[in-house]
RNA sequence: GCCCUCAUCGUCUAGAGGCCUAGGACGCCACCCUUUCAAGGUGGAGAUCAGGGGUUCGAAUCCCCUUGGGGGCACCA
């Protein structure tokens, strides 16, 4: 363990729209492998302004997601509705509203920001006219010079105004922790942009920028598809008044077939993984390789193992396309180190489910699980299948299909004849121990015999 | 349309000017082990380091261009 560093402070920050989805997790990892790898702090902040969107029932997946992945955070809400725990406390964004505001009307009072109230059918015909003339959309600028009594004549009418950040002319720069020097022109920024809506809410630049600012986030660990929206949050920063944090861009996680990753064609949900039979330290592994190597020629390492050699330096850069093969290839390197008390645990959910579902006629005892063990911990590529495996032990009837029985060497009636040979050769030795050493004999003379070969009989038994 | 950005086997990657006739892993193929299937072991196919120009005694590694990919440009997050 590194001593603690309290000038490191990172975060992870989803929004409950949807269950816990791949690349927050990915992101919520590399945040956490960052922190722990040099003794700083990570906290776990809730986005949720989004209202419409937002459910109690995400919030839970997302956390669930993330404590059954093992990456802990320091400061924020542990429990879906529960309350939050740490010094900057809240840590959900719908309590710190007021906050908002509050910063609003500092940036207001600077002139840093001014009151807009274009309508949206004014915004609208600004974009389709720049779209008809090949110019990128971006605000043309309306309401940002209007005098005194300009805006109180529109308040007068009865107009609500947004809040619209006054973006300055220059370029912007900073040092990315994973893409080094990027300069943008604020000029490509679309101009002046809105931080808070006619209706009061705040919009999620602001959000993230007022947070980061008064938890104290020294670095912002996040997705590339933020990188052209870095410049706005320097501003924002920096008309704060604040000291501007770090930002490292993790490159994103693509489809196998290199576009962005979509729940169309791969599956998104972390949750969806576990019910599969994902095994933690599995997904865990897989997702710290996605974008990371240790430089060495390792490949099945645990988190703590994963922390001890974590360095941002060597993040990728390009996006990396989403293996599913690797994934179970690691997910069976996993399951074959679980200890079986523990793995009798593990793959009894599975079991369950599956006499939920009707798949199996009943569920087997832990005995009959630890037992089964040795036979089938190094072939499991995933706990749920299990029941792909072994399934037919736990129904009523098995059906099999007879051309399947079938030895290389020898036709339907032969098979017929030499399953029924072997079932009388063996009926005498019912009652007793039914060991091979036991059975093994009375079957080599029956072939010896019959003339067969004991390897066609042994298969087709 | 504009801006940003990336580019090594099919995939994830090693590689920070000579250690590279480019290494490992997944996947694929073969063999060994095994009276099934896996796992494991051994070996193999697989990348003229996207293409083209430079710089250098020397470039996958540095620079430029081209091409291709990704991201962004909301009163979404």
């Amino acid at each position: 363990m590194p001593a603690p560093d309290p000038s490191i402070r990172v975060r992870i920050a989803p929004s409950p729209t949807g269950p816990l989805h791949i690349g927050t997790a990915r992101t919520a990892l590399f945040n956490y492998l960052f922190a722990r790898h040099v003794g700083g702090t990570f906290i776990f902040r809730l986005e949720d302004t989004d209202v419409a969107r937002n459910t109690v029932e995400n919030e839970r997946d997302i956390i669930d997601g993330l404590h059954w992945l093992r990456i802990t955070w320091d400061e924020g809400p542990d429990a879906a509705g529960g309350d939050d725990i740490g010094p900057y406390a809240p840590y959900r964004q719908l309590r710190r509203l007021e906050r908002y505001a509050a910063a609003a009307r500092h940036l207001l009072a600077e002139d840093a920001a001014y009151p807009c109230f274009c309508t949206p059918e004014e915004l609208e015909a600004d974009r389709k006219a720049q779209e008809a003339a090949k110019q990128p959309p971006r605000y043309v600028g309306r309401c940002a010079n209007l005098s005194p009594d300009e805006r109180a004549a529109r308040v007068a009418e009865g107009r609500r105004a947004a809040t619209r950040f006054r973006v300055r002319p220059g370029v912007v720069g900073w040092t990315d922790l994973v893409r080094d020097r990027i300069e943008i022109d604020t000029a490509n920024l679309g101009g002046d942009f809105v931080i808070v809506r006619a209706d009061g809410t705040p919009l999620y630049h602001f959000t993230v920028v007022v947070d980061d600012a008064a938890m104290e986030i020294s670095h912002v660990i996040r997705g590339e598809d933020h990188v052209s929206n870095t410049p706005k949050h320097i501003l924002l920063f920096e008309a704060l008044g604040h000291a501007v944090p770090v930002f490292g861009h993790l490159p994103l996680i693509l489809n196998p077939d290199g576009t962005k990753m979509s729940k169309r064609k791969t599956q998104t949900a972390v949750s969806d993984y576990r019910a599969e039979g994902f095994v933690q330290e599995g997904f865990l592994n897989y997702l710290a390789f996605l974008g990371w190597s240790p430089g060495t020629e390792e490949d099945v390492l645990s988190l703590d193992e994963v922390v001890e050699r974590f360095d941002i330096d060597k993040v990728q850069k390009g996006g990396a396309r989403f293996d599913r093969d690797r994934l179970e290839w690691l997910n069976g390197q996993w399951i074959r180190r679980i200890e079986p008390d523990d793995l009798v645990d593990r793959l009894r959910p599975f079991v369950e489910a599956a006499a939920g579902d009707g798949r199996i006629d009943w569920v087997p005892s832990d005995e009959e699980l630890r037992a089964l063990l040795p036979v089938v911990q190094e072939r499991l590529p995933t706990l749920g299948a299990i029941v792909d495996l072994v399934g037919f032990l736990w129904v009523d009837e098995v059906t099999v299909d007879p051309a399947i029985l079938v030895p290389k060497r020898w036709d339907a009636a032969t098979t017929r004849e030499g399953l029924g040979a072997a079932r009388e050769a063996l009926a005498a030795h019912d009652g007793v121990t039914w060991e091979a050493d036991e059975l093994e004999p009375p079957l080599r003379e029956l072939v010896e015999a019959r003339g067969w070969k004991a390897g066609d009989l042994f298969m087709a038994i």
